[in-house]
DNA sequence: TGCCAGGCGGGGT
DNA sequence: ACCCCGCATGGC
């Protein structure tokens, strides 16, 4: 079965340690949207795949443990982390921007994560007509539902029921106070386990034709079918247009308030970029609510802040709550 | 306390 | 091609 994790219990072996010399900033890109389970002061824990965990420090110091060791997880971790991706095109256009310049300098060096399929549709339907707060609360609570752990030196870390897990306790996804996103998350696991969802042959269409893939899932539209592209393929041309962006293009660019509109404004003015622009604009205004986030993009306060969290910089506040 | 939200699908026109 | 509603929960 593709999606089995190892079991409770299991220690996973240590296999690769190393230090990546990209010019990168390790720090901000481990931490981004990064579970408070994962996030430790100056290093985080990184699926790789269903039986491998790294360790990635903000130096961009790795090791990589495994219940079986393959040298493919190395690139595997590169390509998470964005090692060799060249994103300073979208930069050179974030500079310009009313809402992203900050961001552009600010973030120089940062690189967007990337996960696996699995994750990323479980992130995308959780932010389904919710607040950040709900929707990441809502993911940190299906962690800590499912109780299921991997074992790194002694230690239990906290990681992600599969799909197969999910499909066999859905009460415990329920429970996390996902609410009418269930049905959403469960055809989903379904049809990862139906071998619909390849991630490789996925992974060799064309933005477009990907798009039209994942939207075949019941309950996946444009939203999240866009927001999975990102999060797991690196598929940036195609912009995630919820509410939420369609009142702060609309404001900071001066367009109809209207989906279709700044759909493809947002894809004009972006390129290959659009989807990564609105990835950057919620951790440039902290993910805040929209009338907030409204605010601040008129005061010019485009940088995200020090003093707030819950925010996709720091999701301490979730650890905290029960 | 009530409202209503960073989607989606199914119903209408 | 639009518009409108219900959906289940959390957050204020």
């Amino acid at each position: 079965m593709q999606y089995l994790y190892t079991l409770l219990g299991e220690d996973m072996k240590q296999c690769f340690y190393g230090c990546f010399e990209a010019p990168i900033d390790f720090e901000k890109t481990i931490k981004v949207y990064n579970l408070c389970y994962w996030v430790e002061d100056s290093k985080a824990y990184i699926f790789l795949d269903p039986g491998s965990v790294a360790v990635v420090d903000s130096k961009g110091c790795y090791k990589i443990y495994s219940e079986n060791c393959s040298d493919e997880l190395v690139n595997r971790l590169r390509w998470i982390l964005g090692v060799d991706l060249d994103i300073s095109e979208f930069f050179a256009i974030a500079k310009q921007d009313p809402i992203l310049k900050g961001f552009a300098e600010e973030f120089v060096g940062w690189r967007p994560r990337a996960s696996d399929l699995w994750w990323a549709l479980l992130v995308a339907h959780c932010q389904r007509a919710a607040s950040f707060k709900q929707g990441w609360g809502a993911l940190h609570r299906i962690v800590y539902n499912y109780g299921l752990y991997v074992e790194i030196d002694g230690r239990k870390i906290p990681r992600p029921p599969s799909p197969e897990e999910v499909l066999r306790e859905p009460e415990k996804l329920l429970r996390s106070g996902v609410g009418f996103r269930a049905e959403g998350i469960l055809r989903s696991a379904e049809a990862i386990m139906n071998g619909l969802l390849d991630p490789a042959k996925l992974g060799s269409l064309p933005d477009d034709k990907l798009e039209e893939e994942l939207l075949k899932i019941p309950h996946v539209g444009s939203y999240v079918a866009r927001l999975v592209m990102i999060l797991a393929f690196r598929r940036y041309s195609l912009p995630p247009v919820d509410r939420w962006v369609v009142a702060l293009a609309s404001r900071a660019y001066g367009l109809e308030a209207k989906q279709s509109i700044v759909d493809s404004f947002l894809r004009r003015r972006w390129g290959r970029w659009a989807g990564l622009a609105v990835y950057a604009m919620t951790i440039a205004l902290d993910a805040e609510p929209l009338s907030r986030a409204l605010r601040r993009v008129e005061e010019g306060a485009i940088k995200p802040l020090a003093n707030l969290s819950p925010t996709p910089l720091n999701m301490k506040p979730f650890c905290e709550e029960r």
